[in-house]
DNA sequence: GGCTAAGGTGAACCGATACTCATGTTTATC
DNA sequence: GATAAACATGAGTATCGGTTCACCTTAGCC
């Protein structure tokens, strides 16, 4: 593989502006954002921006998956961290704060992505990011500060259910009532 | 005012078929269910629906605002089982999955009326709950089982971010999870 | 039973939006 | 700097869904 010749140099920039300006236009626009905004705010013709994406589906499948690998990042940065001596709660706790408003500030993204049933290639990078939360879990889990039977699903419902359509105030209310049940001391063994 | 004459037998019976209909196809194709599939499952033409209600936004309001009433009488029966005397944390407990279950029954419906800025006759309703949930908050504070700066608010923030689309059991755990960020034991006061 | 206003009908209208394609332009290679 | 393969263009197509309206039907009253 790889067999093809490169893209034309054009083609990268434009590529790279079209999926810019989905991000620009979905988040001001909504989830239904019109591809003729899009084209429009990349600088491009409607008919560039399908010969990149043969469909919406797929543009907005590309625009998660950005997405997506940015929060997998972040976790592993965390989780390294963590194997470096850092403490596991605390890691946890400001990575929860950062991945929940990062969520928030692409909620339209996501929304469309539901909406279309995009999953793009985000895939791998939800692996690679659930596999670095179970070493954080199991670190704060051996800290004694983590609830026991917590898992990364728990997490992944956390990230799910964060209220992304209001202010920053109003999500940090709302991971001050729910975090407490992850933790071991919130929540009783029993 | 109710100076007009009644309606006719017929537009009764039409008004409710619509307004089923209306509830059972959005919650069957989604939020964006056509008005043409509600009126063909009316069985009543287009025209019928627009002259009950002159928009979708009309439409989808009535619906929801059925449901917010089915809600408030929830919550303020069992406001009434607490003044009678029954344990406050139970009744708030059992509540709360009583209405988040209807929630996520009535979660395309409730998509739609975002969607659309619904808001319908849903207002007085929504007032209504929210006078009787704070009852139960006092009753429960009182008892010293709720986390003492916990509000109406806070309860329309878990209604608000409840996962509406997975199955019971997500639910059940969800509120294991978060439910102990507002009780007095769950949380510690400091 | 006949009258009339309230109610019902559904084909047609209209705007929006995802997507196509025939044609023109540019990059990269020799 | 000429050539061919990539790439870009944007007017046009197809479809869909909310809404309208000129005309027909029926309930309810005398």
């Amino acid at each position: 593989m790889d067999r093809a010749r490169p893209m034309r140099a054009d083609a990268v920039r434009n590529r790279a502006r079209i999926l810019s300006a989905a991000r620009e236009q979905i988040t001001l626009l909504g989830p239904d954002a019109p591809m003729d905004a899009i084209a429009e705010a990349a600088g491009v013709a409607v008919g560039t921006l399908y010969r990149h994406f043969p469909t919406k589906t797929d543009l907005v499948g590309a625009v998660i998956a950005e997405h997506t690998a940015r929060m997998a990042a972040d976790v592993e940065a965390a989780a390294d961290r963590v194997d470096g001596g850092a403490g596991a709660l605390a890691e946890i706790t400001a990575l929860v704060h950062r991945v929940v408003e990062s969520a928030a500030a692409d909620r339209a993204v996501k929304a469309a992505a539901r909406e279309l049933g995009a999953t793009g290639g985000a895939r791998p990078y939800e692996e690679r990011g659930g596999t670095a939360m179970g070493r954080l879990i199991a670190a704060a889990r051996a800290d004694g500060d983590l609830h026991p039977d917590v898992t990364v699903e728990d997490f992944l419902l956390l990230l799910a259910t964060a209220p992304t359509d209001q202010g920053p105030a109003v999500r940090r209310r709302w991971l001050e009532l729910f975090l407490p049940g992850l933790t071991a001391r919130g929540r009783p063994t029993a």
